[in-house]
DNA sequence: CTAGGGTTAG
C-alpha cells in the first residue's frame, strides 16, 4: 500500500537534510501544506525532525501552523516537544487575549500527553470557551480514567451549552467498566437530542457498551454494542475498529478476526488502530486456543509488514505483547524489539520486559538495567512489571533495589506499586516487608487487600488472613475468597473453610467458581475427608477442570485412597493427556500400598507414552548468583564436592534420627539406589551447596532460601526440619504451592501441606 | 480541535 504522506515528506526533508536551508525556507508555504500531512500518519521521529526544521524558519508563523504542530504532538504524545512549541509560540506570536482556536489545540495536546494540570489551567484562564474547549478537556479526563471529573465537567458544560454529537461522544467515552448506569443516562440524553443516529455518537456507544458489559457467557444477540453497530447506517472505519476493539476487550478473539474478514470482503480497508485491536484480541483471547491465536498473529504480522505498519512503534509493541501472551517464544519477541531500534520508547521497553517477566525474571531484570542506561525514565507501568519479575526471584534483594528506585522516581505510596511490592516481597519470603508496605499504604484498594491475604495464605498464616479479612473495609471479590480458602486449606481449618465458602454467595452474592471449588476439594481432601470432596465435585454446577482432579489426586495420594485416585487420574488423563501427574501419583499410590504390579504397569505405560515427569529443580542464590540444581545434580560443575558435603550432612542427621522415607519413592529399584535417588533431590543438593558457601549467604547468613518448581516431598521436608535444627539456621523453601519456614527442627506448615 | 488506537499489580 503506497504511503503518500511519507513520499511527500521526503521531498520536503531532502532539502532540509542536504542543508539546503534557503530552498527549504522558500518552501515555507509548501511547508504548511506538508505539515498538514505530517499530522495524519507520520511517525514521532518525523515530527521531531519537522519541528527542528520549523525552528529554523523565520517567524512570525500563522497560528494555523502552530495548531497543526500541536495536533501532531498530541497524536504522538510528545509532551516535551509540545511544551517547547508552546513557549516558542508565546515568545514569537504574542496574542492577547489568547486565540480560542489555538488554545483548544493546546488543551487537546496537554490532555493527550497526560498533563491534565496544564490543560485545566489553560481552560480556567480562557476568557471565553466554546463547546470544543469543553469537549477537549472532557475527553482528556476520559482518557486518563478520571470518570468523576468528566461527569462534573459534562454537567458544567450543560449549563451553558446544548451538547452536540462530539460532546455526547466524549461523555460516553469517559464511562469506565463500572459506569454502565451513567452511560445509559448519556445514551438517553443523546436519544432526546436526536444525536443517536450520528456516527460519532454510535461509535462511542459501541465502546461504552463493550467496556461496561456484564460478565458471563457471551451472547451476540444480547450484545448492546453489536446491536448499535448493526443499526449504524453509514459506518466508518472507526465504527469497525470500535467493534473489533469491543470484541477484544471482552476476550473474543475469534469474533474480532471474523469481523475483520468481513471488513476485508466489504473493501473497507484498515489502519493501525485496526491492527492494534486485532493483535490485542489474539493475545488476550479466552474463546480460542493458542494455535488459533498464533496462526492469525502470524498472518496479521505478515500483513503489517506488507502494508508498512511495522514501522510504527505501537504496532510492534502490541505484537510483542501478543506473541508473549500466546507463548510465541521470547526469542521472537526480542527480535521484534531489536527491530524497533531507533524509535524505542519506554512503552516498548516495558513490553519486552513483560515478555520475560514470568518465564525468565533474571533476563527481565537484565533488560531493566539496560533500560536504565538509556535516556528513558521508567514509569509506573515499568516498575510494576519489574516488581512482578522480582517476585519470581529467589531472594528479596532485587525487590529491595527496585523498591528504592521506585522511591527515587517519586512513585512511593502509589497504590499499584505498593500492591506489586506486597506481592513481590511475599513471593520472596519476606512477609514482614509485605505487611509493612500494606500498613504504610495510604490508599488501599481491593488488590492491596487481596495481595496481603494471598501473602498470608502463601505462608500458611491462616489465622492472620482471617483476622485481616475481618478488618477489610471494601467489598471482597472472587479472588479474595480464593486467598481465604487457600489459607484455610494450608492450615487444616476445615470448618472455617466451609463457613467462608457458604458465606460467599449467602453473604456477599458471589457465586463460587472453579477456583473456589478446587480450594474446597483441597480443604476436604487434605484433611482426609475424601468422600466429602467427591460429593462436592458431584454437585458442582460446572464441569470440573484438571485443577480439581489433580487436587483430588494429590489428596488421595496423601491418604492412600486408591478407588478415588483412579477416578481422578483417569479424568486428569482425559483432560490433560500430557500431564505426568496422573501417572506419577497413581504409581506412587500403588507402590506405597504394596501393589508393585500395578505400580510397575503404570510406570511402563508412562514410559511408552510421550509423557515425561517434570524434573525437580531448585534454585538457591549465593553471592548474587543464582545456582540451579536438578535432581541428581548432574548439571552442576561442583557436583562431587557438593555430594560429599551432602553425605556428611546426611550422616549427621541420621544420628539425630533421620530415616530416609524410601517407601515413598517412585522406584522399585534396589534399596540403596532408592536412597541415592532421595539423597540427590534437588533441594537437598541446593542446601548442601548453600552451607558449603556459607560466607556468601544473604540476610546475615542466617536464612537459606531455596525455590523449588514442584512440591517438596515428605523426605525432603523431614530432612529440612532436622537440618534447620542441626545447623541452627532458618531454611525457607518455596515450593510450587506455598512457603515452608524451617526453624529449630519445626516447619511453619506444622507438617500439614 | 472533539469518536476507536501500544506497556498495567492480586
Amino acid at each position: 500500500m503506497p504511503r503518500p504522506t511519507t513520499s511527500a515528506w521526503y521531498v520536503f526533508s531532502r532539502h532540509f537534510r542536504s542543508a539546503n536551508l534557503p530552498t527549504a525556507c522558500s518552501l515555507k508555504a509548501e511547508a504548511t501544506n506538508l505539515l498538514e500531512k505530517v499530522r495524519v500518519q507520520d511517525t514521532r521521529r518525523q515530527l521531531q525532525e519537522t519541528l527542528l526544521l520549523f525552528y529554523t524558519l523565520t517567524p512570525p508563523h500563522s497560528l494555523q501552523v502552530y495548531a497543526t504542530l500541536f495536533h501532531a504532538c498530541a497524536r504522538h504524545k510528545c509532551l516535551r516537544e509540545g511544551i517547547s512549541l508552546h513557549r516558542h509560540m508565546l515568545s514569537n506570536n504574542p496574542v492577547n487575549p489568547p486565540d480560542l482556536f489555538v488554545t483548544n489545540h493546546l488543551i487537546n495536546m496537554y490532555c493527550k500527553c497526560g498533563d491534565l494540570n496544564s490543560a485545566n489551567y489553560l481552560f480556567d484562564e480562557m476568557p471565553n470557551r466554546n463547546l470544543v474547549s469543553w469537549t477537549a478537556l472532557i475527553s482528556g479526563y476520559a482518557q486518563h480514567r478520571r470518570t468523576d471529573e468528566c461527569f462534573r465537567l459534562f454537567s458544567g458544560m450543560l449549563v451553558d451549552f446544548r451538547p452536540n454529537e462530539f460532546a455526547v461522544a466524549s461523555a460516553l467515552s469517559s464511562c469506565g467498566e463500572r459506569d454502565g448506569e451513567r452511560g445509559l443516562q448519556v445514551h438517553a440524553l443523546s436519544l432526546k437530542m436526536s444525536l443517536d443516529a450520528c456516527v460519532y455518537v454510535a461509535n462511542a456507544l459501541i465502546t461504552m457498551y463493550s467496556k461496561s458489559s456484564v460478565y458471563g457467557v457471551y451472547n451476540l444477540d444480547r450484545d448492546e454494542a453489536w446491536s448499535v453497530f448493526k443499526t449504524i447506517e453509514f459506518r466508518n472505519l472507526i465504527s469497525w475498529n470500535s467493534m473489533i476493539a469491543g470484541f477484544q476487550c471482552r476476550g473474543l478473539g475469534a469474533q474480532a478476526i471474523s469481523l475483520f474478514s468481513q471488513m476485508h470482503r466489504d473493501g473497507i480497508g484498515f489502519d493501525r488502530a485496526t491492527l492494534l485491536s486485532l493483535f490485542a484480541s489474539l493475545g488476550g483471547s479466552t474463546n480460542n486456543d493458542v494455535d488459533f491465536g498464533l496462526y492469525f498473529c502470524f498472518q496479521l504480522h505478515c500483513l503489517a509488514i506488507k502494508t508498512g505498519f511495522m514501522s510504527e512503534i505501537e504496532v510492534t509493541t502490541t505484537l510483542i505483547k501478543s506473541y508473549s501472551d500466546l507463548g510465541g517464544g521470547t526469542a521472537n519477541c526480542y527480535r521484534l524489539f531489536m527491530e524497533t531500534n531507533s524509535c524505542r520508547d519506554i512503552v516498548s521497553w516495558t513490553a519486552i520486559i513483560v515478555a520475560f517477566a514470568e518465564c525468565d525474571p533474571e533476563e527481565a531484570l537484565f533488560l531493566f538495567r539496560q533500560l536504565l542506561r538509556e535516556d528513558l525514565a521508567p514509569d509506573w507501568y515499568t516498575f510494576s512489571i519489574v516488581l512482578k519479575a522480582c517476585a519470581g526471584l529467589v531472594t528479596e534483594r532485587h525487590a529491595l533495589t527496585v523498591h528504592s528506585q521506585v522511591i527515587k522516581a517519586g512513585f512511593e505510596g502509589d497504590t499499584v506499586l505498593a500492591n506489586a511490592l506486597i506481592h513481590a516481597y511475599a513471593r520472596c519470603g519476606s512477609i514482614a516487608l509485605s505487611k509493612q508496605i500494606f500498613n504504610e499504604t495510604g490508599f488501599r484498594d481491593l488488590i492491596s487487600w487481596n495481595s496481603m491475604l494471598k501473602a498470608y495464605a502463601l505462608h500458611g498464616r491462616a489465622k492472620k488472613a482471617l483476622l485481616l479479612f475481618s478488618q477489610m473495609d471494601i467489598q471482597p471479590d472472587p479472588t479474595t475468597f480464593v486467598a481465604l480458602l487457600t489459607a484455610c486449606s494450608h492450615a487444616e481449618l476445615v470448618d472455617e473453610g466451609i463457613k467462608i465458602f457458604d458465606s460467599m454467595f449467602g453473604k456477599y452474592g458471589i457465586a463460587p467458581q472453579l477456583d473456589h471449588y478446587a480450594c474446597m476439594v483441597d480443604i476436604f481432601g487434605r484433611a482426609g475427608r475424601l468422600l466429602e470432596a467427591e460429593e462436592l465435585i458431584n454437585r458442582m454446577p460446572m464441569e470440573p477442570d484438571s485443577v480439581i482432579w489433580s487436587t483430588l489426586l494429590g489428596s488421595c495420594r496423601k491418604h492412600s485412597e486408591t478407588r478415588l485416585a483412579k477416578l481422578a487420574a483417569d479424568k486428569l488423563k482425559e483432560l490433560e493427556p500430557g500431564n505426568s501427574l496422573s501417572y506419577v501419583q497413581m504409581s506412587n499410590i500403588y507402590f506405597s500400598g504394596g501393589d508393585l504390579d500395578n505400580a510397575g504397569l503404570i510406570r511402563n505405560e508412562m514410559k511408552g507414552s510421550v509423557v515425561r515427569k517434570e524434573p525437580g529443580l531448585s534454585l538457591v542464590e549465593i553471592g548474587n548468583r543464582v545456582h540451579e540444581f536438578a535432581s541428581g545434580g548432574r548439571r552442576h560443575p561442583e557436583r562431587e564436592v557438593i555430594c560429599r558435603r551432602l553425605e556428611e550432612l546426611i550422616g549427621q542427621l541420621e544420628e539425630m534420627g533421620y530415616v530416609p522415607e524410601t517407601s515413598l519413592a517412585l522406584h522399585d529399584i534396589e534399596e540403596e539406589h532408592k536412597k541415592e535417588q532421595l539423597y540427590h533431590h534437588s533441594e537437598k543438593l541446593a542446601l548442601a551447596f548453600a552451607i558449603m558457601k556459607e560466607g556468601g549467604l544473604c540476610c546475615g547468613g542466617r536464612v537459606i532460601r531455596i525455590n523449588k518448581n514442584i512440591r517438596i516431598c515428605v523426605d525432603c521436608h523431614n530432612f529440612m526440619k532436622l537440618a534447620s535444627d542441626l545447623l541452627q539456621k532458618e531454611i525457607v523453601v518455596r515450593d510450587s504451592n506455598r512457603f515452608h519456614h524451617f526453624k529449630d527442627g519445626l516447619c511453619s506448615c506444622s507438617d500439614y501441606w
